[in-house]
DNA sequence: AACCAGGGTGATG
DNA sequence: CATCACCATGGT
């Protein structure tokens, strides 16, 4: 493993990316600052930023196939944020309040199944329950003392039973379903990729426990489908205190990341939303 | 100890 | 179509 500098053009925020609610496998290093660590994409990876920049402790080749395209490197973010700062005096409030965040290009099977679990969930559980997953029943990942995210087949024989450990409550049932689906072909995740949105949805949602919102969580994180746009009780209520006559066709194709930032922001000021 | 969590489902008005 | 109890677990 070669470790490599590279510099990321603004804006790009680390923790402002890792930590913003759509990736549930990123951690800060214990005692090394800036640092983070995490798995995606079977790969496992530290990085860190210091001055404006950002290291990646990979070869050029991962960088440039996997990590690159992970934090969705070749697109303009500074335009994106400027273009929905223009929209209104609030987003250009919470563009400004983390004006670093980025739109992960995250596995589809991963993203599905994160967004099953989040399900009447909360974050730090979401965490937990997944990390769980990765240990009991994803490959390891060799010298790196972590764990990819298993596949569907590895997770389409089992059973409520044989998934207790995870604790993951009624949600177990969901991912069991999602994994036997995908793995049969039943629900397929290529075919989703390309086809039309719409279409798309009414896919995912085949699988128990999928329903409007998580997938349109998988679709954005997972498919990258930018224009989708989750609401969820944060940004139900969100949306009415804060950006009452918008709705989601209005931000185009920034809606994933408006959304993003709409919901970062309305989780970090609770108090806006007071009785 | 209660209340709540990046909801979905199935059963009722 | 709108509402509602219920779902399993544990964080705060």
């Amino acid at each position: 493993m070669q470790e490599k500098m590279f510099t990321i053009p603004a804006p790009f925020s680390l923790p402002q990316t890792l930590d913003c609610g759509q990736a549930f496998r990123w951690a800060p290093v214990p005692g090394q600052p800036g640092a983070w660590q995490g798995v995606a994409q079977g790969q496992a990876l530290t990085l860190w930023e210091s001055q404006g920049e950002v290291s990646f402790a990979c070869t050029q080749e991962d960088f440039d196939t996997l990590w690159a395209p992970y934090f969705d490197l070749a697109e303009d973010y500074a335009q994106k944020y400027a273009a929905l700062s223009s929209m209104s005096p609030i987003l250009a409030q919470a563009a400004a309040f983390a004006p670093g965040i980025r739109i992960l290009r995250q596995e589809p099977w991963e993203a599905l199944c994160s967004f099953i679990v989040s399900q009447n969930n909360n974050i730090p559980r979401i965490k937990g329950i997944l990390a769980r997953l990765c240990e009991g029943w994803g490959q390891p990942i060799p010298g790196a003392g972590q764990y990819a995210f298993p596949t569907p087949q590895a997770l389409a024989g089992e059973t409520p039973e044989t998934l207790a450990p995870l604790r993951a409550g009624y949600r177990a049932k969901s991912l069991i379903d999602a994994a036997q689906k995908v793995a049969a072909g039943q629900v397929d995740l290529t075919a989703i990729a390309q086809a039309p949105l719409e279409d798309a949805r009414q896919q995912l949602q085949k699988i128990t426990g999928v329903g409007p919102k998580v997938a349109e969580c998988a679709l954005l994180y997972g498919f990258h489908r930018t224009q989708c746009f989750p609401l969820d009780v944060w940004m139900k209520r969100a949306m009415q205190v804060l950006l009452p006559g918008f709705s989601p066709g209005d931000f185009g194709g920034n809606a994933g990341l408006a959304q993003q930032l709409i919901f970062h922001y309305s989780r970090m000021h609770p108090e806006l939303f007071a009785a």
